[in-house]
DNA sequence: GCGCGTCATGTTTGCGTAAACATCGGCAGT
DNA sequence: ACTGCCGATGTTTACGCAAACATGACGCGC
């Protein structure tokens, strides 16, 4: 910096005026500094401005895979939104989903620059390392029930499910079947939930679940359980991966869908809309809740404010071509 | 640092040769010091250390989408494999896909706080904004053909096109249809090129291509059209997800896979093993994408030497049920 | 017993920046 | 002409840390 000045024949701090964008420099001077930076291809040291101003203008992701359809388009949302205010996204992934692995990211997290945390995961799986967060840096969260601790922000899944749920008995089906994600994921529970309240209110018999881990593979096996049984018409699936594995299944059972059994999943990835048959789906909106998340933040961070509290997303049933009256 | 030197009783600079584990302390000494940081929940202000030590320890990782399975997983594996290095890993999007698009990427990232740059998209869109380009920032690149400017990290894709084909053609299929993916990618071109090159040794014709964008809605379009053709029997389709929409077009058709028509995809997504029928496929390791640009990115950072080149993680074929000898 | 080396610890300094304050020149109002 | 004020720019300082150097205590060999 104190290069560029000299260059440009003014004190560092004009330079720094410039840089930085603050007004009372003469457009004169300006420009020759501008013209001296770039001749020397000065850029402002960030750790530097950082140490000065006591902001990183960095928010800390914090999660177990990016793998998934929701966390990817999530944190890509999150990244876009952040970098429209002038943030930058750290990612902190969290190799083991254990306590002593977000332990470890909570350790970590704390040396690293951020002024802020977005942390997608069960928030139980916080509660052992709650200690280690460190007190007075903003967080908000994504895919949890921590409602009442910190600010949350989520898809309204149980909304979803009620949907697809609704749209099964509407369609005249007695009962809805349901393959569920994995016990530890907070999505699933509540969509399973939802589910089972559906059906009460209706007053129908809701059979038992059968219990998957999200992928493909696990709806297959699933399905090949549920194809097995003749009176099952219609299934909910609590994602459109396992959806999958359960119209393979079906399939391979010389059961059709949607004339034999319907189908609904959850999420409305990409692909749905091009499984044998189109999936009827419900849709997340990602992109909203990433941009939520750091809406939330950035009002943490300026106006330090906290407001424990659920923000839900609305979801949407897309109704395609996999659901059907039953014959 | 100065109030946890005052508690312990020791001066701050003790304190930072405990917080940074120098040697040369007293036992009795460090384990005052760390009692004293827990008491005041003292936690290094790294934009200092940054300053100070003249490095951030942090990489950046410049892309245009988390959408793709690819992309997803190599940041994962990116992201791995830096913690594993202490290296936190700072994501910059490039909303637009343009040169303005990266220009502005590159912009921030200049004023970034990174030690390296991990580069994962076309080259192409660099070459305007080359000057941009830090100079001295270490730089890694996937997904290019830039191996004579930068060091380049890529899965085997040519490698990969070539079993595929060649497998084809040994079942016994006359030739080999392919679906492409979009023309600015490089991916999508290297592939063509080896399916090609495949058809060409082997004295076959080669159809013309059917053009996709990677999405199964395009792989649907183009598989009806191919679908039309009853010579053709045997299609090598540039991604799994464009497969599943060329897999549901023959379907829709009524040409049977595999025996009507063989099918081979890319990437081997977890879902491919679950569609209809399973798919055979090519895989590509992300993992080792991801594991192979930070030891190089870090390499670089060290040891100050840049050897650019390209570096091929092989491929492996994926036999399953969507291929086979034509009837 | 003296000098020297060794080890634990303390003191000084500067990393690059920007806020706070200081200065300086000119212009309006009287 | 003098005061006062404002706008443009310069000077000083501190952000938190850790290298480099300084100090001081202790032990060992002669």
């Amino acid at each position: 910096m104190a290069d560029v000045a000299r260059l440009a024949g003014v004190s560092s701090q004009t330079v720094s005026r410039v840089s930085t964008g603050h007004p009372g420099v003469l457009e004169s001077t300006r420009r020759e500094v501008l013209n001296a930076m770039q001749q020397l291809g000065y850029r402002p040291n960030s750790a530097a401005r950082a140490l000065k101003r006591g902001e990183f203008r960095t928010i800390g992701v914090i999660l177990f895979t990016l793998a998934t359809t929701g966390n990817s388009r999530t944190v890509e949302a999150i990244a876009a939104h952040a970098a429209r205010e002038g943030y930058a996204i750290t990612l902190i992934p969290v190799a083991v989903p254990t306590q002593d692995g977000v332990l470890g990211a909570f350790t970590r997290l704390g040396e690293l620059a951020v002024d802020g945390i977005i942390v997608i995961m069960e928030v139980h799986l916080l509660d052992a390392v709650d200690l280690t967060l460190p007190p007075g840096v903003p967080v908000v969260v994504v895919d949890s029930d921590a409602g009442d601790r910190y600010p949350v922000v989520d898809a309204d899944q149980a909304d979803g499910a009620r949907q697809a749920v609704r749209h099964l008995l509407d369609l005249g089906h007695e009962t809805v079947w349901h393959v569920t994600g994995p016990d530890e994921s907070f999505s699933s529970a509540r969509r399973a939930q939802a589910w089972q309240a559906v059906l009460d209110e209706a007053g129908r018999p809701a059979p038992e679940c059968e219990r998957g881990d999200w992928s493909a593979e696990s709806g297959y096996r699933a399905g090949r359980r549920l194809a097995a049984r003749p009176d099952c018409t219609a299934i909910f699936v609590a994602n459109d991966q396992m959806a999958l594995g359960v119209l393979r299944a079906l399939h391979e059972a010389g059961r059709r869908v949607p004339e034999d059994v319907s189908v609904v999943g959850f999420d409305d990835i990409p692909d749905a809309a091009s499984y044998m048959p189109p999936l009827t789906t419900v849709r997340q909106d990602w992109a909203e809740v990433g941009r939520l998340c750091v809406q939330g933040l950035l009002q943490q961070i300026n106006r330090h404010t906290v407001q424990p509290g659920t923000v839900l997303v609305p979801t949407t049933l897309i109704k395609r071509e996999s659901t059907a009256s039953p014959l």
